[in-house]
DNA sequence: ACATTAAGTGATT
DNA sequence: AATCACTTAATGT
């Protein structure tokens, strides 16, 4: 490679064609690390706010990302997690025209995000089909994500919420230290921290947990 | 020692 | 399950 500018560490070329180098043929990644720009970010990180315009699509390389709903009194309500490999739905149905986003995107702990401008996708989902077959099946997996989101939403009560909660937050952080308040997680969950306390309380009697201050340990899953 | 912030609790809606 | 009002406990300055 003779270019001024590569955009592509070595991590994240190796990182990709791990991921996709028996899904995407090795003219697409050609592609991808020609026009594709690797960002990467601290935890906590703002990627998307509501009302943005979105120009990129992003794909997670390393880390994770959290995808929240807010409303403008800035509530919040998780929605999912994006890890390696996967990319935002959302942007996914956006890209056809220029759009602004609907959701808030933040980085859960340090990560690198490859950027995609929006002009490729339609480009590329004429050009290969295996970009085509990626698109549609990240559409589908977040589409049904959100459907058990709705579910867990309309037919759980907080308890198995929060439960579940902790529970997708170990799996993604690969870490059963939590170090979060309950405050935090009154907010993603859109409830109040009184109420998490109460349940918090409920769940260490039941062994499922062990409370600090700023931390919980998860004892138990699955 | 004091202020600040996190977490616990009883009562009320 | 949410909110209020208050207490207790941990932590930083």
């Amino acid at each position: 490679m003779t270019t001024t500018f590569t955009p592509f560490n070595v991590s994240c070329y190796n990182k990709l064609h791990e991921k996709f180098q028996f899904l995407f043929e090795p003219e697409l990644i050609n592609e991808i690390c020609k026009t594709g720009m690797v960002k990467t970010y601290k935890e906590g990180s703002v990627l998307m706010e509501i009302g943005q315009t979105l120009s990129h699509m992003p794909l997670v390389i390393t880390g994770s990302v959290k995808v929240m709903k807010e409303d403008k009194e800035g509530n919040e309500l998780l929605l999912y997690y994006l890890e390696l490999g996967d990319t935002c739905a959302v942007t996914l149905s956006c890209c056809t025209k220029p759009s602004k986003s609907t959701i808030k995107a933040i980085t859960e702990s340090d990560a690198e995000i490859l950027f995609i401008p929006v002009e490729k996708m339609e480009e590329w989902m004429v050009k290969f089909k295996t970009w085509r077959g990626f698109v549609l099946d990240s559409y589908n997996v977040r589409m049904n994500e959100m459907l058990d989101a709705i579910d867990n939403l309309a037919f759980n009560n907080m308890e198995e919420r929060l439960y579940k909660y902790l529970r997708d937050k170990v799996m993604i952080t690969k870490e059963s230290k939590l170090h979060i308040t309950h405050f935090q997680i009154a907010n993603e969950l859109h409830s109040s921290r009184v109420v998490i306390s109460r349940l918090m309380k409920k769940l260490e009697n039941e062994g499922l947990v062990i409370q600090h201050r700023n931390y919980v340990e998860v004892k138990e899953f699955m």
